[in-house]
RNA sequence: GUGGGCGUAGUUCAGCUGGUUAGAGCGCCAGAUUGUGGAUCUGGAGGUCGUGGGUUCGAGCCCCACCUCCCACCCCA
């Protein structure tokens, strides 16, 4: 029988694990260290939860799971299948962590204190085709703090963007910009209701070029003349302050574009007081698809690999709204755990020696030798010592090279010698020595 | 949804203009070596050449379809 697994997921190995939580570990620990509190919500949501909420692109990219029973009962079939599929299929995979926390939050209002901060990391599913960095099934690690429209929040998620690369030995460059300064450059070039497109082409300037870009703001529609109106944008020089500046001045009069302005403003002067030692820029064409950030937004791009995005986020001023709690403002960042792996194997940035799964390996030398080590290593247990007795009176060679496979960096003899004098033989896998110790002496030796 | 590439032993790969019995390294098993490993040597097992059709006297190789994985576009973590 040929058995496999669905396209764009996998199975994790046990070295593949000790990585991943390597990951997950450092990531958990910087979202405690700024307060945050874990919590988990179903893979599967109501498709009415889910729909609508990530624009047409992701509707499409949405795992949609079909009915339990008779899903065809009372169905109109002839009709087309946008209208069919939401009768036949009620619920789906969740698409991202953010949406399903909203309802979330809308859901348990009455048992959160706000402004509520929490944590959130699960994996997420996406019918996107596979390619470098891309899966269907991958895990994001969010944090989002919900219930304060305060930028003091917006500098957390870059201290923390910080703290985790920091702590990982990734060199990344945080990008940061607002929704309201790219409603504003809508608004300026008098096509407010073509915002999304505009962000969407000037999201790729730096991939095809001005030109390319100017190429398909006209193919979304946008004349001569407003497109002309963007050079000034495009023309803007010099660092994150002298940006904001000149585009102060761009927007006199223009309400959204020079609250957005401000926006950035405060929050780059937080920035310059903590000092984080990763890059931040301000880059005026990052747009980022989920249709619904508001305010700031950021992604973060590793140095020296060509991949991805590895963590993004923004501010969502309504996302409750939409479940009936309106006026709640939330922002939050997610890290693309899978991506990361991929970076840090990239970079070989993974610390040596982390899937260890035994700290000492007894020898078997058969039944009359048993008793003894089982006690002994019921004891190095109970010390919390990592111990596996290996479970068969195979030759030794065989036994000291399944030690060896296993990096584990103890083994343990206890014959007829060790038995009579009631001790054990310990030797030094990496360093090829070996003594003869009482059992407290093992485990002060292992324990070290 | 669109375009490109790959698929041969457990694994990484070789396999000539189509030719008779499909190879190698690593791994695995046994032995040299029944209380001491990573080395070496000897022997052995292991293949529906992704699947199905076609061309041919003859297909791992050529043609078609499908599947898989990978890469790129779109979009995104």
């Amino acid at each position: 029988m040929k058995c496999s697994i669905p396209k764009g997921t996998r199975d994790f190995l046990p070295a593949e694990m000790a990585r991943r939580n390597y990951i997950f570990d450092t990531i958990r620990e910087v979202f405690k260290t700024f307060a945050f509190e874990p919590i988990e919500t179903p893979s599967l949501e109501n498709l009415s939860t889910l729909m609508g909420k990530y624009g047409e692109e992701g509707d499409k990219l949405l795992f949609k799971v079909l009915n339990s029973g008779d899903f065809m009962d009372g169905v109109d079939f002839s009709q087309d299948y946008h209208k069919v599929a939401p009768r036949i299929c009620e619920r789906g995979l969740r698409y991202d962590l953010t949406v399903p926390f909203a309802r979330f939050v809308v859901q348990h209002r009455d048992q959160l204190t706000f402004p509520f901060r929490r944590y959130q990391l699960q994996p997420v599913w996406r019918a996107d085709r596979p390619q470098k960095g891309r899966y269907r099934e991958f895990y994001q690690c969010d944090a989002d703090m919900i219930g304060s429209t305060s930028l003091l929040n917006e500098l957390e998620l870059v201290q923390m963007i910080d703290a985790v690369f920091q702590r990982l030995g990734v060199e990344v460059t945080v990008k940061i910009n607002n929704r309201k300064v790219l409603a504003g450059i809508a608004e300026h070039i008098g096509a407010p209701d073509k915002l999304v497109d505009i962000t969407v082409a000037i999201d790729k300037l730096d991939k095809i070029g001005l030109d390319n870009v100017r190429a398909e703001l006209r193919e979304r529609g946008l004349d001569d003349s407003q497109i002309a109106a963007l050079d000034p944008v495009f023309a803007l020089t010099g660092d994150a302050a002298a940006k904001l500046s000149q585009l102060a001045t761009l927007f006199a009069g223009n309400e959204v574009g020079t609250k957005g302005v401000e926006e950035l403003k405060e929050l780059f002067g937080y920035i310059e007081q903590v000092k984080p030692q990763c890059h931040v820029e301000l880059d005026l064409t990052l747009a980022r698809g989920l249709n619904y950030y508001t305010g700031a937004i950021f992604e973060v791009k590793a140095h020296n690999v060509s991949i991805g995005s590895i963590c993004g986020g923004g501010r969502y001023d309504n996302l409750t709204g939409i479940f009936g709690m309106p006026d709640v403002s939330g922002v939050g960042i997610s890290f693309g755990a899978d991506r990361i792996y991929d970076v840090l194997t990239e970079l070989d940035k993974f610390p040596a020696n982390l899937g260890q799964p035994a700290r000492a390996l007894f020898i078997n030398f058969g039944a009359e030798s048993l008793p003894y080590a089982i006690s002994c290593a019921a004891k190095l247990r109970a010390s919390g010592i990592s111990t596996l007795i290996y479970p068969d009176n195979a030759k030794m060679r065989k036994q000291m090279d399944y030690a060896n496979r296993c990096h584990v960096p103890f083994v343990i003899f206890v014959g007829e010698n060790e038995i009579a004098a009631q001790t054990l033989t310990v030797k030094d896998m990496t360093a090829g020595t070996q003594s003869t110790l009482t059992l407290d002496e093992v485990v002060a030796l292992l324990k070290a």
